[in-house]
DNA sequence: TTTTAATCTAATCTG
DNA sequence: CAGATTAGATTAAT
């Protein structure tokens, strides 16, 4: 915060004794396991929004299941169904609020995280698009039915395509320069 | 921050009030855009990451053709370069240390991103897996090449695989049971 | 549901 | 550009 530079001061540094206590514990310390805040995996992520789909309220069963496919406790996924259904009524009434400003004129195309120029418009869940066509799909007319396999999906087929023109792109370079040592190569490249 | 009460009061507020004020700006005042710190979409992660891969040091050429690509500024590609390569640097020092501490014995795996048991173990990075088998891998042996790519086509494989089952599930119930109201269903699921 | 606070990261600053 | 820092946004947890 600019405006009190006296907090940035006494706070500042507290705030990264902290940090650096929480590293520490993390490492080396005895077995004082506080790993407060653990953060779902993408792949947690994914089943969880594919149930959420189907129901934003699991039965308690429904949780267990999920809970063990996914290495969480119940009290886990209870807790992320209900941060989710906050989320989902958050935005729904920011944009109802949003569509009541501008009603009457200013009929501005909202952002949408997706509405850049690499999917397909296609809005069937299952299968396709991975198996049809090598070319791809390069203009996106949004469809709210758009599910997350379809996104998965068509951001992989992308990927690989991108990832097999670089190289033969990369081949036919080969042969002019014959060693690059590219730092970081195959390092955590997904992180 | 718990320890410091005072600063809690006099700055939470005040970054609340701040809070208000952006929500407002965005959605009613006139035009004086200040929608600071964009985020960048997936797509543009995709495609940041991938030539990260390649280079961590782009040339201002290289940049500017993946900005004009991904519709962003040549500054905005340069900072999340600069800013890849710190996180970068900051993990693997970070392991470093991790590694001089438990160097001795207390062997103890350590925990990773995609170490769950969703995707398989294969390593070269395009191609395959998609194509086929129907049948789902489900355990996975760790290899530092697994590309983005593997990660994506195995996520997208396997969420369809699972839709495609709870669909065939479904349809069975639905014999018994003719309707359900589900809400949200289909309302923004990759939120 | 609302609030708290931990985490992540876009952006800025310094050398 | 690297490294440190700031501050905006998200979200696990209460």
């Amino acid at each position: 915060m600019t405006t009190f530079k006296l907090s940035n001061n006494a706070i500042g540094e507290e705030s990264v004794l902290q940090q650096k206590m929480k590293r520490q514990k993390k490492s080396n310390q005895e077995g004082i396991h506080k790993p407060k805040r653990k953060r779902i995996t993408p792949e947690q992520f994914c089943l969880l929004t594919e149930l959420f789909q189907q129901t934003d309220t699991p039965s308690h069963d429904s949780r267990e299941v999920l809970a063990k496919k996914l290495n969480m406790t119940n009290r886990e996924v209870q807790v992320w169904f209900q941060n989710r259904r906050a989320k989902v009524n958050r935005i729904r009434l920011q944009e109802q609020e949003e569509q009541i400003m501008n009603c009457t004129s200013d009929k501005k195309v909202k952002f949408n995280y997706w509405s850049s120029n690499h999917l397909p418009s296609y809005s069937s869940s299952s299968s396709s698009s991975m198996t049809s066509s090598p070319s791809l799909p390069h203009e996106l007319i949004f469809h709210p039915n758009v599910t997350p396999i379809d996104i998965l999906a068509t951001a992989a087929a992308y990927v690989q395509q991108w990832d097999e023109n670089e190289l033969q792109r990369k081949r036919k370079q080969q042969h002019i320069e014959q060693e690059q040592p590219k730092k970081y190569k195959s390092w955590r490249p997904w992180l």
